[in-house]
DNA sequence: CGCGGTTTTGAGAATCCTCAAAACCAGTGG
DNA sequence: CCACTGGTTTTGAGGATTCTCAAAACCGCG
């Protein structure tokens, strides 16, 4: 059993999540009507598939708790990695929207999703246009995340590309609140690194190791922990944009 | 003098783009708040830049005639390409929802735009929550599209990457119905392709030869031109999906 | 202790890069 | 009509990066 859907915990209101700084407040009348469109929640596993390419999928997630990744296989089997998802993030838009995903989505660690109906999305969109406006607002976003994850693809180097990776992942985990106590790790192999770089296995090693040598990260409690932030930027010639609040559905 | 901006040239019913079998049927509501909606055209000489990184852009445009490509620098001139638009594409969504552009835009061909205000995209999503549905989902093809992209320059050999990339543009083109009458160029050079498939010129140029001899394609008339469609998308290991009607506002 | 998954190391080979220069080509001005 | 110019394509060559193959080391867990 990889996948359970659980009855509804909390309403949207006394969501969690949604308490946090970085998410824009809702008024009384969105949060009803999110809890509306909300129909469950859906825990999975560490390892289980939440959405498979090729599908035409009936649901729209967003993600509560826990890490996952969104990619696309090539028909040899070659694997990218496309983007990370963390708590906060909507998943299976795309699915909704068009006949069917273009890309899998698989669970990183043990995560909690929170249900919706992809048919209720036209009427979202008819009742309140503003969450509308925030579903576009989404999808723009990740759009920009995956512009920068080409150019590093594309044009940094082995070890700019490696450093940026982890940088990203780690500020986008501390924007939405992940580790506030402290370090915390990014909970990925390096064959997860090697397949979102681009780069072998054997050389993504090297690479990390020469990060790690220069105690700019450490690999520990499975997985990837940032002790130089800054360092890192640096290296990557990134900076990050300063983060908007943002919706929360 | 780069780009002018010109008089309504006539409604957007009349758009003979919109006439093209790609496009959904709108209704004459939709039609006519379209036409409040756009201000004007605006041509744009090729090599213009259209939009800029960092600005916060006061319009949107939609691509009415010509091509025009979307990318990134690093901060030592490091050039990506991350996508390339043409007619019936919308541009500059990303500076209208957000702080700013992460991305810019140049023309690789005259263009003729139409151009939105900014402004009015909330209204929009409030009288029209059915065109706020289709600017979602152009985002989500936008997103298709770079992550098939991302998954080329990650994981696909430089000559599959190549062969896909040519394909890929052929493609789109044909769908938007450009060259309907026969072979047609894309306009780009070498520098544009190496840009995009993340190697160097020299490399791009033996590689694209490759494609040349074995008679898959020619260098003609500034650009490429497509002999064999089938062959590049089986060397790329790709299958264009199928395209559903899209909506052109 | 044994097992499977993950990280590490070594080594030779393929790919891709940079540097440099030549060839080609379309447009401009004499 | 031709020389000149700037942009683009092509070629060669040596070198750096990255790959594949293969095996060892490590590590948490049953």
């Amino acid at each position: 059993m990889t996948a359970a859907v659980v009855s509804r915990q909390y309403a949207c209101a006394k969501c969690p999540l949604r308490a946090r700084a970085i998410f824009r407040e809702f008024t009384a009348a969105e949060l009803d009507y999110i809890s509306t469109f909300k129909t469950g929640e859906l825990t999975v596993d560490k390892g289980a598939t939440v959405l498979v390419e090729g599908a035409h999928s009936a649901h729209l997630f967003t993600v509560l708790q826990g890490w996952g990744f969104r990619y696309k296989l090539l028909p040899d089997g070659r694997r990218q990695i496309l983007n990370y998802v963390m708590p906060g993030d909507l998943i299976g838009l795309q699915g909704s929207l068009m006949e069917e995903m273009r890309h899998s989505v698989e669970a990183l660690s043990p995560m909690l999703l929170c249900v919706f109906e992809r048919d209720q999305l036209q009427d979202l969109y008819r009742n309140y246009p503003g969450l509308g406006y925030d579903i576009t607002w989404l999808a723009a976003r990740e759009e920009q995340m995956l512009d920068e994850n080409l150019l590093s693809v594309g044009r940094r180097t082995a070890l700019e590309r490696a450093a940026y990776l982890i940088a990203f992942l780690h500020h986008r985990a501390v924007t939405v609140g992940i580790g506030t106590r402290g370090i915390f790790a990014i909970p990925v192999t390096q064959q997860h690194m090697a397949d979102t770089l681009g780069l072998s296995l054997v050389h993504t090693n090297k690479t990390i190791r020469k990060l790690i040598n220069a105690k700019l990260i450490r690999w520990r409690d499975g997985g990837c922990q940032v002790l130089a932030f800054e360092k890192l930027t640096e290296m990557a010639g990134w900076s990050p944009d300063l983060e908007e609040k943002r919706p929360l559905l």
